[in-house]
DNA sequence: CCCGGTTTGTGCGATAATGCACAAAGGCTG
DNA sequence: CAGCCTTTGTGCATTATCGCACAAACCGGG
């Protein structure tokens, strides 16, 4: 997140303001409540929530306050209305529309997760530089050259952009992407963008992650004690 | 992470404790550094490595403290030594294989992936439940049953393994990897796994990832005060 | 209508992570 | 070799995050 760090709600104090490790709970608290609604659970307790998450519940009431007060003591939390306002919250109950640049399996496989669509989030656009991938077809869309990129956000609204291009144009791309008008980017190059303090930014390093997880197995041996 | 929380070095106190935070960005700097390593760069200041990571120089010495010292004040840290203490430290000074559940298109999009080659990690067996996929070929590796997997992991010695399954079968697909004898798991699926605190657990939801950048446009819409 | 069993909301202390600021150490110039 | 500039390592204050524990609220049974 560029320098949205304190997730500070407008001085005229709407809402409570949110810690950074909370609104990252939201999304997870959301998915299981979605699975659970769907699955006929018309109340939920924090321990429930806090068994799912691996975390304590009281910190999964604490997350919950900030929404308002929709726990009732000895009962919990009506699902559906947790869902509503935790969709609310965390602007997701519309439909945010993004494109992706970079035609790679990356970007194929994320075209292809209907997870996606299900949390309200259409791709509208598929650009590459590659001119022998445009014209390609990949899930629905079209492959387009990185100049259409403009007329496309002009025409759908997009405002959020799926980085998935080599390291190398990663700063460049985004670079033109802020100049035409997108606000927020979900950049999966291993480089850490530089961009305006208005733009959003969520990084994910796929090769960070196994490298991390390849961590924790060396010192599981080594700790052995 | 399982339950590895501390990451608490073995008492016998070989090497400090490192935080969970420090550990991130680790592979952050490692991977930093040897893009300029390969550019010649031969030195390093803790302020450089800060700039490209967005993060506080002080904050950059004192995770690479952790290393021993390899710093010298008015010159900065020598990239190659670094490199290698970085890699040791994390445990990237060798080879990981590793096993890949689901040969959907995000397991695709991972084995075409060349990154994780350069960071030592091969991808050594592909399986998948669905019979159609089995004996498909894929990026030089042959889908095969589940049943295999067991067979394979005594054949390569892989430790690690990458679940790109559906939510549904995460968990059971998971409690057979445990079974015959994985160390560590990357999982996609939108799940909080249940497994033995002697198992590594790293878990990437993308879904998740996208609605925090939604969530971050979303208050930057609003916040505009 | 009272009582035991649940579950929320939260004040408070504990723990972790961050950022500041400065002394000490190395190198370059003249 | 003296002076100046750079950069490390780290003690300390600040801030963020977490978990415990308990009062208050709600339910169902008898």
């Amino acid at each position: 997140m560029s320098k949205n760090e304190g997730t500070s709600s407008g001085v005229t104090g709407g809402e409570p303001k949110l810690s950074r490790a909370s609104v990252q709970r939201f999304s997870l608290y959301l998915r299981h409540l979605e699975r659970w609604n769907q699955d006929g659970l018309a109340v939920v307790s924090s321990s429930q929530l806090g068994e799912v998450l691996g975390i304590n519940d009281a910190q999964v009431r604490k997350d919950l306050a900030n929404l308002g007060n929709l726990g009732q003591p000895g009962i919990g939390y009506h699902t559906q209305e947790l869902i509503t306002a935790l969709r609310h919250r965390l602007g997701v109950d519309r439909t945010w529309s993004a494109i992706v640049i970079g035609a790679g399996n990356l970007a194929r496989a994320l075209l292809r997760y209907h997870g996606f669509a299900q949390q309200g989030f259409q791709f509208v656009g598929l650009f590459d530089a590659d001119p022998k991938k445009v014209g390609e077809e990949v899930e629905g869309l079209t492959v387009q050259a990185p100049d259409k990129v403009a007329e496309t956000i002009a025409r759908t609204g997009a405002e959020l952009a799926v980085l998935a291009v080599p390291a190398e144009n990663a700063q460049q791309v985004a670079d033109a992407l802020v100049a035409v008008g997108i606000k927020g980017i979900l950049n999966f190059a291993p480089v850490m963008l530089k961009l305006p303090s208005n733009i959003s930014l969520v990084a994910v390093d796929l090769a960070v992650q196994l490298e991390q997880l390849a961590f924790h197995v060396h010192l599981a041996k080594h700790d052995a004690i």
